[in-house]
DNA sequence: ATTGCCACATCC
DNA sequence: GATGTGGCAATC
């Protein structure tokens, strides 16, 4: 008797378990793991979806349900990835169904339910080889049209018919002819509509490494037949994307197929052009901005093989893709590659297990490594590959400090500094172009009441209002929350409310101000939300000569126009003041990342960093784009305050509309948890979240500093299951995250 | 999440 | 006695 284990789709804590069923006689060896199947369920035996997940030998049950039907004959995923799914729901704290949903997608493989898909009417032969050669003589002088459809036929397989006509110059009367009398039958045919406009792309062919590079290509590509890990620390603009694409060419070449992670800002048209450049359609793009029936398509000509590079983000690290050859995790040290749902999976951490279950090498890249993979590398668990120069030889930008609070001693109470407005304006006469970055989107970033310091902020979250200019109100960036603009204060009734700090909006009216002259465009998520509008706004960039670029985080990332010269940090002092442990290692990578921009062409780029802190260690060393000086600081901090890498960090936070409940079942569990945890493990708090009340709830978190393994995931899954089976704690849901890449 | 089951209340 | 309601336990 076989025997299959499967997970139920359905969301209650209580089902998040293995369900076992017997395979009926007609369904024998046609059950795979992945496949998605209909199942008798309770009482009533409903017929719910269920995923195959195992073939256990045998049951201590005495009777089983039979499986009903299969839903999808191609499985899902397979054993591969079965085997993260696992990984995923142990080491992420996470449900099976949600750990399965993480690596199959939402829309991929429900036949015809949720996608629409768009067909092509076609015709394929429909008689053995033998009668169609009989068919073709009796045709050839009667009817020669359909004589050389039939030939035609007979070297393919199916063909759409538009195509049909476009290749014999026939109507579709011939195509008819052929089917009233038997000779061929209609066929459906899948339209892959494409992401990318292949009509714009020119091929590229591989450019002649240089030495730096040559080694780095040589080195991986020496190492291609066995499991290890690269670690490219290049300089920005030092040639890491001509490395990835030198060796997926070798790895093609062989018969395999690699993915590329990239984050989802720098998935830009610019870095798909170039993979699409060189190896034309034989990528697909996997990121969150495709429509549905796009994303199926990509999933279909991957598991079908036909395309066999896939580059997309974070979740692209679960694609379907077969006789994997290598995989490349660039800007490896992205926060983006952490998801920040359940499983909060990182891609880096899956991809290393993807990379050793095929015995083949991962390459993770950055200019700015993050710290715990600097760290593997000095000591022997990844192998470090150095660039050092950029790859033309550009000279590195010259990057200069401003002291914000000395221009305002002198009077200066602009956004822009002297040395700032002196290098646009040289921008502007070279007929050179600028970026400047903000960290902030919006007009401002809070609106305060100079009479009595009231500030307007978000009455479910408690965080400061952003006011934005265009339609007049207030927005929290937290949860949504919108209100009119203010025009007198709340609380005091003086009408001397007013705006404070600085956002995009207002840079760009004063610079239009400054340079009524110069042409401006802001890039900011208000306005890139729409499709595509990302790759409008830097097109327009390009072709128009746009003279200056105002951005927040979109600009700083790969971005690489050869008419940049100039970079402009506005207020580069914002990310240090976040309550977060990797506050500075963001702020050293948003300054080297911004100065990267400048300079990419012929020319020398500069880059003019503002700050109220410069002698602030963390911009020092940014400024000299030393990274070395940066990490052996920072390696020394994480060491004496035990912060990854040298612990794993796991938080719990507890949330309840009642404030007190959520303390009170924080502190229950953190004295539960010390009571059951080995010696050494820190439990720490009670304490609040970055964001103490959000949407209304109250939020109170547990850390626990530790080197997690399995008696650490098993006590504190215990515990999870203790909560919820506790009819108390039901006002109070619980979050468990991993490693949090924001400690909010 | 969904169901059946059971005790108990409610109605005429 | 028939009919309705809420808590509870179980799901291969």
């Amino acid at each position: 008797m076989q025997i299959v284990s499967v997970v139920v789709n359905k969301t209650a804590r209580v089902l998040d378990r293995l369900f076992d069923y017997r395979i009926p006689v007609h369904l024998e060896n046609r059950i795979k793991i992945g496949m998605l199947v209909f199942v008798p369920f309770g009482k009533a035996n409903q017929l719910v979806e269920a995923y195959v997940v195992g073939f256990p030998e045998s049951t201590t049950l005495e009777e089983l349900k039979e499986i009903d039907s299969v839903i999808e004959p191609e499985p899902l995923f397979d054993e591969k990835l079965l085997e993260l799914i696992f990984f995923m729901k142990k080491r992420y704290f996470s449900t099976y169904l949600a750990a399965i949903k993480t690596v199959v997608p939402y829309g991929v493989g429900l036949k015809g339910k949720t996608v629409s898909d768009k067909v092509l009417k076609g015709s394929a032969l429909a008689l053995s080889y033998d009668e169609a050669f009989l068919a073709l003589d009796a045709a050839r002088n009667k009817a020669p049209m359909q004589a050389r459809i039939i030939e035609l036929l007979m070297q393919n397989d199916f063909i759409a018919n538009v195509d049909i006509q476009m290749m014999l110059g026939c109507s579709s009367g011939a195509i008819r002819a052929l089917e009233q009398k038997g000779v061929i039958s209609p066929v459906e045919i899948e339209i892959f509509r494409n992401p990318i406009d292949y009509t714009a792309i020119k091929p590229t062919k591989a450019l002649v490494p240089n030495p730096d590079q040559e080694k780095a290509i040589s080195a991986i590509l020496d190492a291609i037949n066995a499991f290890s890990v690269f670690l490219l620390h290049g300089v920005t603009g030092s040639g890491k994307t001509e490395i990835f694409l030198q060796c997926i060419e070798n790895v093609l070449k062989q018969g395999k197929t690699a993915i590329v992670l990239v984050p989802e800002i720098s998935l830009t048209p610019q870095m798909i052009n170039r993979f699409a450049g060189r190896f034309g359609k034989q990528i697909a793009v996997l990121h969150s901005r495709l429509s549905m029936g796009e994303r199926n398509d990509e999933y279909k000509r991957i598991k079908s093989g036909e395309a066999k590079v896939v580059i997309g983000v974070r979740s692209a690290i679960f694609a379907p893709i077969q006789n994997l050859g290598l995989i490349v995790v660039d800007e490896e040290h992205e926060a983006s590659y952490k998801s920040q749902s359940v499983p909060s999976y990182h891609a880096r951490e899956m991809a290393a297990m993807r990379a050793k279950q095929n015995d083949i090498p991962l390459v993770l890249a950055s200019a700015t490594p993050s710290i715990e993979s600097y760290y593997k590398a000095l000591s022997g668990k990844y192998k470090l590959l150095t660039l050092e120069n950029r790859a033309n030889r550009q000279t590195m930008p010259d990057v200069s400090i401003v002291d914000m609070r000395q221009e305002l001693a002198n009077g200066n109470r602009s956004l822009f500094s002297g040395l700032l407005k002196d290098e646009i304006q040289k921008n502007l006469e070279n007929g050179q172009q600028t970026i400047l970055f903000l960290n902030r989107r919006g007009f401002s970033t809070f609106i305060s009441c100079r009479s009595c310091g009231y500030v307007v902020k978000c009455p479910r979250c408690n965080i400061a209002l952003t006011y934005h200019k265009n339609k007049d109100y207030l927005t929290c960036h937290y949860c949504g929350y919108t209100q009119k603009n203010l025009h007198t204060c709340p609380d005091c009734g003086s009408h001397y409310i007013k705006h404070f700090g600085t956002g995009t909006q207002k840079v760009e009216e004063e610079l239009s101000e400054l340079f009524p002259e110069a042409k401006i465009l802001r890039m900011d998520l208000d306005t890139v939300s729409a499709k595509n509008s990302h790759q409008k706004i830097l097109d327009r960039f390009e072709k128009e000569k746009i003279d200056i670029l105002i951005g927040t985080q979109m600009v700083t990332k790969g971005l690489d126009f050869e008419n940049v010269t100039l970079v402009g940090v506005l207020a580069a002092d914002m990310s240090l003041n976040l309550d977060d442990y990797r506050a500075n290692e963001k702020t050293f990578d948003l300054i080297t990342q911004v100065c990267g921009r400048a300079g990419r062409g012929s020319y020398a780029g500069r880059a003019v960093i503002q700050s109220y802190n410069p002698e602030n260690a963390v911009l020092q060393m940014a400024k000299y784009q030393d990274y070395n000086a940066f990490y052996e600081d920072e390696i020394t901090l994480r060491k004496t305050l035990m912060y990854p890498p040298f612990c794993d960090l796991l938080s719990i936070v507890f949330t309840a509309f009642n404030e007190s409940y959520a303390t009170n079942c924080a502190k229950k569990a953190a004295q539960w948890l010390k009571d059951r945890l080995p010696r050494g493990v820190e439990v720490l708090g009670p304490g609040p979240c970055g964001f103490n009340k959000m949407n209304n709830k109250y939020r109170k978190r547990i850390l626990i500093k530790c080197r997690l393994n399995d008696t650490i995931i098993n006590v504190i899954t215990e515990y999870m299951n203790v909560h919820y089976q506790s009819k108390e704690n039901q006002s109070v849901s619980i979050l468990t995250e991993t490693n949090p890449i924001h400690m909010m």
